[in-house]
DNA sequence: ACCGTACTACGACGTTCGTCGAACTTCGAC
DNA sequence: GTCGAAGTTCGACGAACGTCGTAGTACGGT
């Protein structure tokens, strides 16, 4: 058969979908908002969802991930079993010129 | 008696007590970040809370703004029975350079 | 003194949210 | 093929949230 290699990529919103109020919801979380944190510290094509240590489970983890997915903050496609998340830093200039580097720059 | 007019200025974090996970909090509500796009637009010394249209009730209202004020979105004053809001710029574009700018670019 | 306006306080309610554990899927390695 | 590692899905639970109506406070005007 034809294994190839999918798209990979894991259901987002385009740019145009994103939601000003769901993005800062989705930030306004501090778990979420730890993760965000040191996703933007990683190297630009992204980290492993599990290498990044949060203080839940790993079905909350998940559920977080998703909402920062669902948002538009962050993309993720799937190599082997891990997912590798991206910090989607162009749309979020693109669209709210500023807001990242806001909220990244925050006192730690 | 000396009735002298009070300070008035209703309680409120200091700028260095405000927190990030708050602020976005706070403007992750469709309500309360539509209060604050139309305080933006607003004369620089504020307005009366009530006269901006909101889809809610009065009490709601109240909640909604005490919500702002203590994560250290907005400042109110009392104006005899009025309480007079405002943005809270100073503070925000210091602490956080760029995100309010971002938000208030989104978008309407 | 009275009344109306502007707002706050207090429950109460239904909904959403964050959390977890257990069961399941998928993939890579041996 | 079997095992383990990485994630997801599915309830379930308590806590927090958004909403409302009623009652109460505080101030200004007449």
């Amino acid at each position: 058969m034809s294994p190839v290699t999918q798209p990979t990529e894991l259901p987002q919103p385009g740019r145009e979908e994103i939601r000003i109020e769901q993005v800062l919801a989705a930030l306004g979380d501090p778990v979420r908002l730890l993760y965000v944190r040191q996703l933007a510290e990683a190297p630009p094509e992204g980290l492993a969802c599990g290498s990044v240590p949060l203080p839940v489970t790993k079905s909350t983890r998940t559920h977080h991930l998703r909402i920062l997915r669902e948002a538009g903050v962050i993309s993720m496609r799937a190599v082997g079993t891990r997912r590798i998340a991206t910090l989607r830093r162009d749309d979020l200039n693109a669209l709210y010129p500023g807001l990242l580097d806001g909220v990244l720059g925050a006192p730690h």
